[in-house]
RNA sequence: GCGCACGUGGCGGAACUGGCAGACGCGCCAGACUUAGGAUCUGGUGCCUUCGGGUGUGCGGGUUCGAGUCCCGCCGUGCGCACCA
């Protein structure tokens, strides 16, 4: 290759930019150059720690998962991003603590292993290597001293300990918690004595006391309570993973996250996390936190707090009732049916033997001739049913009568029960009074099936008299000899009646969550082991911790039984079951009674264990004594003393990492668990912050263009040919394009490797952050890149001559306009640094280097290195290296970031814009200082100003100094 | 269906509290240096134009001296939720 090297030996190429990245990557390494003093501990260095002038900064990115297939354009986006912004907080003076870590356990390397027997810790820790040279070479200033991984016995003994903390844990509802709250978890231990000294009633259903319980009974007891527990309940079943799923890992369609497989609801003994104990705090404290609004919503619509009313209705003739929940407790005179799920209990009781009851109206026997086989039948139904099914076939409401009816406890009216799928066991009580004036699924229930109609809330003009209406109005209809609510708004009649139904014990003020308790038992091999032994009465017992961890131990087969995608009648087999001399072991734990033979759990920990906790990790990596220092956490990631913007008036901050960035995937399932997490640990005394992430910025993705081919199949994109007029073709037939996630299905891998080799590590950096704002997606476009390259050409070729390699600043003060723009630059830079608007700090920056280009007499070094200096975040190696060409035999990483001097930034004279009727008309130089009248009387004087007013001004709006708009009266 | 974002040149995107629309970059056009250019440099580049100017931020209306920005109604795209009582 004929290069322009021979012709210009020290231009800036990729080749040149290769050898400066990676000679400035390994003195950063020798040097420690982003080692981050701790306060206390192993990477303690107290008094350097305290010399930040500027504090303590945590910058956190998502904890990634070593993939095999490495890495492509779209995963730096967010490493680069917040590796721009600690390079500038750096530079701001404070201990800015970037590190990364590894994701390691995980449900790729098991696969890959059940394929090829590999061991999944092999293939992990190859792909390990992979990522961080790739990493690496994209020179991100990471204290490499803190990048633990999930798989390492001395990360995962902290994960079993965090377990056994929440394990061991209840929630206290009437604690109060230092910041005034009530309800906070506690150590079980507390409930246990207040269960032994009588202080606590026990569960309604055991009439016995806490001392004649036994061993087995008191612990069934105990796991009512406790924070992490095992239960038998419905579960997620994938039988095509071989294993269960949380709720957030299923989708919409009912099927998988991962591997698209079908799930279905099963019956099994599983560990569940008691994430609902903390549902408010996590709603509330969202208030405390500075997250995007939109993900904020995500949790909070997940979590799906309601308030209303639980309300009893008597059955009529049996000695039983039926409790609902409703939010709208105003219209429950309106009720004039209830329905019940065909999963509740109720439902046997309720239905009569023999015929349909006096009052059965036709529509109601789905053509049944009695109520008993018109149950059976629809439950029949209903069971065979999936939930997509139940899901997709919505708008037509089914259901049939019970043959029971209720009693409405305002009304005293006898109302029908019915059963139908339109109301769900999962949620509230699995049982509705139905108001069909006041809410549109009941209204359409209530027309389907020939049920009463009476309206209890007067509608507003717009109603079309034929739907129910939901919304504001005047209160009719809702009388009985005691209460009255007619008249009153839906907000009052709320607060009156509920306070009535409370009076009179029919029911009381409530609150209903769609959160469910978190299933946190996965049948797999690769993740972390319980720290749990059953004894032989089947009771969950802590390892001591002294035994932690407990190691994972080799299996021959590390496939989970899986099975036909669609036989929901299997049962998941774990791996570690079939290591009998693992799961069977000896333990003395410590509680008096010797060593005793146990059996171990041999589910294992979800992925998300290790990801609820890496961040508390970082800060103190090599602690053998606690998952972190007390004062190493509250150093980096304790609460500050001002509340986040937007905060109710009189909150407290939480604390938590100053910057997270990442993709709005993990909205509710990581940022949710992580948290619930963080603040069991915060109740327990362990953290000072009550909530991880205090900032959270959620990121666009990087989208390449890939092409299908006529059959609509993915063609390798980076074959395809262009042609005129956005048309594409691959081996010569046309092919069609559109944008999507990077990737292998989608054909269109672009990999870092190919930009560092075309380009160089800051160019692409450069490149990435100037595509547009980082939390919008955008089109990656490799021959864009071009122009990044360029920038830093100029640069370079602005200190550096082409020719001699030799230095070639100037030692002359800056002229006045180079001045002026210098410190706009800086100014602007700052600010966008300050809020990730990086693609508008390189356009300034862009702008400054090209003003420098210009000057005919070379570039006063004072300019030339605040540029430098400014360009180092983004593109930190050419700035190393032309920082140390320029004289400074120290590494910028911690030189001070450029001030801008006020004085120039204000402006003597400025561009006047002059408007008639709004449209610009003419443009004057002003001193900036102008008065309006001394402006006004020169707009008016201008030539192109008098013509247009010769019929007369109607008016004259100045904004001196920068426009002035003349309207003329009409002529 | 409900909720939330967002619609600006050929493309990615700028535009602080309403005040010069299109910063910066890609692409494109012209020129320079070159045996050469898919390198580099310089200049130009919203659209239309009779070269005066006209017009222009999805569409239609409104408020205003003035609207990409505010309000109302549509259309489109994306995301979230989806019988949640």
């Amino acid at each position: 290759m004929s290069t322009p090297d021979e012709q210009t030996p020290h231009r800036y190429t990729a080749a040149l930019a290769g050898a400066i990245e990676t000679a400035w990557q390994d003195r950063w390494e020798e040097r420690g150059t982003f080692h981050a003093p701790n306060p206390a501990g192993s990477l303690a260095d107290p008094d350097a720690a305290a010399a930040y002038p500027g504090g303590s900064l945590l910058v956190l990115d998502m904890f990634p998962y070593p993939s095999g297939a490495g890495l492509h354009v779209g995963h730096p986006l967010g490493y680069i991003a917040t590796d721009v912004y600690a390079r500038y907080h750096r530079m701001l003076g404070k201990n800015v603590l970037h590190c990364l870590g590894y994701d390691a356990f995980g449900l790729p390397a098991e696969q890959y292993a059940v394929q090829t027997g590999a061991h999944p810790r092999t293939t992990t820790q190859d792909n390990i290597v992979i990522m961080k040279r790739q990493l690496r070479r994209l020179g991100l200033g990471h204290d490499d001293r803190r990048a633990i991984e999930t798989i390492d016995p001395d990360y995962y003994r902290w994960t079993q300990w965090i377990f056994l903390q929440i394990h061991n844990s209840w929630y206290d509802e009437s604690a109060v918690r230092p910041d005034g709250g009530l309800g906070r978890a506690r150590p079980i231990a507390h409930l246990v004595e207040q269960f032994e000294r009588g202080e606590r009633a026990l569960p309604s259903s055991e009439a016995r006391s806490w001392a004649e319980l036994s061993h087995a009974e008191r612990a069934r007891v105990l796991d009512e309570y406790r924070l992490a527990y095992t239960s038998q309940a419905p579960v997620n079943w994938a039988p095509g993973l071989g294993t269960v799923l949380s709720n957030e890992e299923v989708t919409n369609e009912g099927r998988s996250e991962r591997g698209n497989f079908p799930v279905f609801k099963k019956n099994l003994r599983q560990w569940m996390m008691r994430i609902t104990a903390y549902a408010d705090r996590l709603a509330d404290d969202l208030d405390r936190v500075d997250w995007p609004e939109k993900v904020k919503i995500m949790q909070r619509n997940w979590i799906g707090r309601s308030t209303g009313a639980s309300v009893r209705f008597p059955v009529a003739g049996q000695d039983a009732e039926i409790e609902v929940f409703t939010t709208r407790p105003d219209t429950l005179f309106g009720a004039t049916f209830m329905v019940l799920a065909p999963e509740h209990p109720l439902v046997d009781s309720l239905v009569p033997q023999g015929d349909w009851p006096e009052g059965t109206r036709p529509a109601w026997t789905g053509g049944e001739a009695g109520p008993g086989t018109a149950v059976a039948a629809y439950r029949l139904a209903a069971s065979r049913k999936s939930d997509v099914e139940r899901q997709v076939e919505t708008k037509v409401k089914t259901g049939v009568f019970t043959g029971g009816w209720a009693v409405n406890p305002l009304s005293g009216q006898r109302i029908p029960v019915f059963v139908a799928d339109y109301v769900l066991m999962g949620y509230g009580t699995g049982a509705i009074m139905a108001v069909p004036s006041g809410d549109q699924r009941d209204y359409e229930f209530a027309t389907a099936f020939d049920l009463d109609i009476v309206p209890t809330v007067e509608p507003g003009p717009e109603h079309d008299g034929a739907s129910a209406w939901t919304g504001d109005g005047l209160i009719i209809n809702s009388a009985n000899d005691e209460v009255s609510l007619n008249g009153l708004d839906v907000t009052q009649a709320k607060a009156r009646i509920t306070a009535y139904l409370e009076d009179r014990g029919l029911g009381e003020g409530t609150v209903s969550y769609k959160l469910r308790d978190w299933l946190f038992s996965r049948q797999r091999y690769w993740g972390e082991p319980f720290p749990i032994v059953f004894d032989e009465d089947g009771v969950a017992h802590g390892v001591p911790d002294a035994m932690l961890p407990v190691q994972l131990p080799d299996v021959p087969d590390y496939s989970p039984k899986t099975f036909d995608p669609d036989d929901n009648s299997s049962e998941p087999e774990p791996p570690l079951s079939r290591v009998q001399d693992w799961v069977e072991v000896d333990l003395d734990l410590g509680d008096g009674r010797g060593p005793r033979r146990f059996r171990r759990e041999t589910n294992t920990m979800p992925n998300w264990a290790g990801s609820c906790w890496y961040y508390l990790r970082y800060l103190d990596p090599l602690n053998d004594d606690a998952l972190v220092d007390a004062a190493n956490e509250r150093y980096w990631i304790g609460p500050r003393g001002e509340a986040v913007a937007g905060a109710p008036a009189g909150a407290s901050d939480p604390g938590g990492v100053g910057l997270y960035v990442g993709g709005v995937e993990h909205a509710v399932l990581h940022l949710l668990y992580a948290r619930f997490w963080h603040k069991v640990l915060h109740d327990l005394g362990h953290l000072s912050s009550d909530e991880p992430f205090r900032t959270y910025f959620s990121q666009g993705y990087i989208q390449a263009p890939a092409y299908t081919d006529s059959r609509g199949q993915y063609v390798e994109a980076s074959e395809v040919q262009e042609g005129p007029g956005q048309t594409f073709t691959f081996q010569g037939e046309p092919v069609q394009r559109e944008f999507g996630k990077i990737g292998k299905s989608l054909k269109n891998m672009v990999s870092p490797d190919e930009m560092y080799a075309v380009y160089g590590a800051d160019t692409f950096r450069l490149y990435e952050m100037g595509m547009g704002p980082l939390e919008q997606s955008k089109p990656w476009e490799t021959r864009a890149i071009v122009g990044s390259l360029r920038f830093l050409q100029r640069l370079w070729r602005n200190v550096i001559d082409e020719d001699s390699g030799q230095v070639r600043v100037i030692d002359a003060p800056l002229d006045a306009d180079t001045a002026r723009i210098l410190h706009r630059t800086i100014d602007a830079v700052r600010a966008d640094f300050g809020s990730l608007g990086f693609n508008t700090a390189i356009a300034r920056l862009t702008e400054l280097n090209n003003a420098l280009t210009k000057l005919a007499d070379g570039v006063p070094r004072e300019a030339a290195e605040a540029l430098v200096l400014m360009v180092a975040p983004l593109a930190p190696h050419i700035a190393e290296e032309l920082w140390s060409r320029l004289g400074h035999p120290q590494s910028l990483a911690h030189a001070a970031f450029p001030v801008a001097d006020p004085a120039y930034l204000r402006e003597d004279r400025v561009t006047c814009v002059v408007q008639i009727k709004g449209k610009v008309r003419d443009r004057l130089e002003v001193p900036a200082d102008i008065t309006e009248e001394a402006l006004r009387a020169q707009v008016l004087g201008l030539p192109k100003v008098a013509e247009a007013t010769r019929s007369g001004i109607r008016t004259v709006i100045v904004r001196a100094p920068r426009l002035v708009n003349v309207v003329p009266l009409e002529a």
